[in-house]
DNA sequence: GGGTTTGTATAGCAGCGTTATGTCATCCTG
DNA sequence: CAGGATGACATAACGCTGCTATACAAACCC
């Protein structure tokens, strides 16, 4: 193998790290070289170790969530919009509960912070356009934004450490989405519907 | 020693472990086995190995969070006492962080299920007494109690984890439950202001 | 083209959780 | 009141883990 970096070969230690999480089998140092078809090594050129590969794959993790809330379109109801977002959110992290769980066991180590900022972005930018058609009140986005992630947060995490059912996610994903939106200025009865119309898509 | 099982060596193993888990130590078998006092089969006759240990470390984390939102005394406003809980859910999961995270790694596998209800029934039946004195609507105390938790978790969860600073809290637990506690009937501002009163105690 | 640099393969190390074995105090049985 | 049976505990060893020291080979630089 050349001398300078292969950026094949850490690519491929990435993407196998993250199917063996996702497949629920034992990422072990060992497994995962064979796998990706190189030595022990690699990990430690590439990561420095174990650690850093964890890190990696959690960045790649939070790279995929930002890249599938980028893709959707904003519309002429940014109060849906925002209830699209959590239902995608949600839908991110129920495909790949390992993966969920794994970005946030140290998300606030990640290689590059941005990457999570990126994720978040959508969702202040929802909250902003709110405000800006209308529906909310004096209120700081950021500020809604932060008690939506929150929320979602919590109630996603809950179904995927199986301390809450499936079913609660369509359950108490929408209305808490709504009690913030509510809470900062929007019409009860308005709000319900545009957000319910965002998770059912 | 003697032959019968001896519940101090239990009790000290399970003590030892959540201190060292709370010093942020790393709970080694041997390491946990010198400081308890006893071998490494101790854990293996009492627990079963070392994922029988977490758990029951586990569970005592949340016997001991039941233990102290039990000893809230209800007031005459049962929206503060809400707001009250929410104080003291978070401020549980502060003073022992890694305590907190580990609770809910595997909160599903608990020995006794039972405990986890007996945290969350102080929740329910706030939500049920707010409900008596007509400060909600036609709403279930179980799905009020669940969404304030979610958000609680969601929040508590991306404090301990360092994504959110620890101010996020103050800022953001009493919006939260208000919100919720708003959506489901309760007057906005005379709920913020029961809500806060009870964050602060 | 020779010297340097750098990624990879191999082998070995310390540490981990686990388990097999031995020992001794306690309890049930006759 | 003996005397097996039982079960908790100590000790030692096993397999596996992440990690590191060493050796080699390919690519760059001058």
């Amino acid at each position: 193998m050349p001398k300078p970096a292969d950026p094949a070969v850490r690519a491929a230690l990435i993407e196998h790290a993250a199917s063996m999480v996702v497949a629920r089998e034992p990422v072990t140092l060992r497994a995962l070289a064979t796998r990706a078809g190189t030595s022990t090594m690699g990990v430690y050129t590439h990561f420095g170790g174990m650690s850093g590969l964890w890190a990696a794959v959690r960045q790649e993790g939070f790279l995929r969530l930002a890249a599938r809330l980028a893709t959707m379109a904003p519309t002429d109801d940014p109060v849906r919009d925002l209830g699209a977002l959590g239902a995608a959110y949600a839908a991110n992290a129920l495909e790949h509960p390992a993966l969920y769980r794994l970005m946030f066991d140290a998300a606030a180590d990640l290689p590059d912070p941005d990457v999570a900022d990126g994720a978040f972005a959508p969702l202040v930018d929802g909250a902003r356009r709110a405000r800006e058609v209308g529906r909310l009140g004096d209120v700081d986005p950021v500020d809604v934004a932060t008690r939506l992630w929150a929320g979602g947060h919590g109630l996603v995490m809950l179904v995927v450490t199986d301390v809450l059912p499936r079913a609660a996610l369509t359950a108490h994903g929408p209305a808490l989405n709504a009690a913030v939106l509510i809470a900062a200025g929007d019409d009860p009865q308005r709000c319900a519907a545009s957000v319910q119309r965002g998770w059912d898509g």
